[in-house]
DNA sequence: TTCGATGCAAATAGTTTGCATTCTA
DNA sequence: TAGAATGCAAACTATTTGCATCGAA
C-alpha cells in the first residue's frame, strides 16, 4: 500500500479528490471531515473512532467523537471508508481500497491480515459446502492460531 | 437434539445432575440458576440474556438481568453453557452439548446452523492455507447467502 | 449459621441522536 | 445566506460491578 508520508502532501493531493467525491453527493469537505480522512491515511492500520477523535498519536488536532462517528458513517456510505469488527471491543476503521481479510485467534487474540486472494481456496470450499460467498474483511475468520491450537490439543 | 418436553421432567432429571456439577465447584443450585437452565433448554435455539430474564415467552418466571448474566457466566465456566455472537446485537446463549456452527449472511442477516462436521472441508482448507484451526461456533462464518450474492453480482 | 447468590442501583463501553450554533459552498 | 456540519449533552444498548440482604447446604 502506497501511503503518503507527509500530511501536507496528502492534504494537497487527496483533498481535491475527496472534495469532488463529497460534492457529487451534496456533502462538504469540512475541517473535521478532512481530519478524519487524514487520521485514517496516516495510521499504520485500522483504527478506532476514539483514536481518530484523540488524534491518532497526537499527529492531528483532536475532534468530537460524535462527529467522528457521523463522518465515518457518511464516508463509508460514499465508499471511501470501511469498518470491521475484530472480536470484542470497538469497531475499527480503515480507508477503502487496500482490501485485506483478517484471521483472528480466539486464544491469544492475535490477528493476521492477508491480502484478498490469500483465502480464495477457503472461499471456494465454503461456496461448494454451503453456497455462501465468504467474506473476512468485515468480520474475521475466527479460530485458533497454530500455537494456541497445539496448546488446546495437548489439554491446556 | 433430544430435548425434554415437560418442565417438570426436566427439573426432576437434569436438576440433580446440575446440582451435583455445581456442588463439585462449591456453587449452589438456586432458584434463579435453575430458571436460567430451564429457559435455555426450553428455548428452541440460542437466546439472549434479556430473553432469559424476561422468561423466554412467558414460560418461566422473570428474573433479574444482572443475575442472569452472572449465572450464564458461571455456568459457561463450568462448561454447561456456551455463548456466541451472530453479527451485531446482544450475545446469544445455548446449553452446551448440541454443538453447531453458524453461517451468517451479511446481506439479509439470515443465519444457517449446521452440525459440527458440515464444515470439516472448510476447516481443512483453512488449516492448509494459514495454519489456523477455524471455529464457527462462537463467531460465525460470515458472507453472502446465495440469494444476496446473486443480487450483489448483478449490481444491486 | 455460614458463605454463596440475589436484586437493585449505579457504572461502564461503544455508539447514536437532538439541537442550537457555526461555517462551507 | 441556505442548509450542511459541528460540538455538546443526553439517550441508548449491552454488560458489569458494588453492596446490603437473602437463602441453600
Amino acid at each position: 500500500m502506497t501511503v503518503p508520508s507527509l500530511t501536507a502532501e496528502l492534504a494537497a493531493s487527496d483533498s481535491d479528490t475527496a472534495a469532488r467525491t463529497l460534492r457529487s453527493r451534496g456533502m462538504r469537505l469540512s475541517a473535521a471531515r478532512r481530519l478524519v480522512l487524514e487520521a485514517l491515511y496516516l495510521a499504520d492500520g485500522p483504527v478506532t473512532a476514539e483514536e481518530i477523535a484523540t488524534g491518532v498519536g497526537g499527529r492531528v488536532p483532536p475532534s468530537d467523537l460524535a462527529s467522528v462517528y457521523r463522518n465515518l458513517d457518511r464516508l463509508e456510505r460514499l465508499g471511501m471508508v470501511r469498518h470491521m469488527h475484530l472480536g470484542h471491543g470497538p469497531g475499527l476503521y480503515a480507508p477503502a481500497g487496500q482490501e485485506r481479510e483478517y484471521i483472528l485467534c480466539e486464544g491469544c487474540s492475535s490477528c493476521l491480515a492477508v491480502g484478498s486472494g490469500h483465502l480464495e481456496g477457503v472461499r471456494a470450499t465454503v461456496r461448494a459446502a454451503v453456497g455462501f460467498e465468504a467474506r473476512f474483511s468485515h468480520f474475521p475468520l475466527v479460530g485458533l492460531c497454530p500455537t494456541c491450537a497445539a496448546v488446546h490439543r495437548d489439554g491446556v
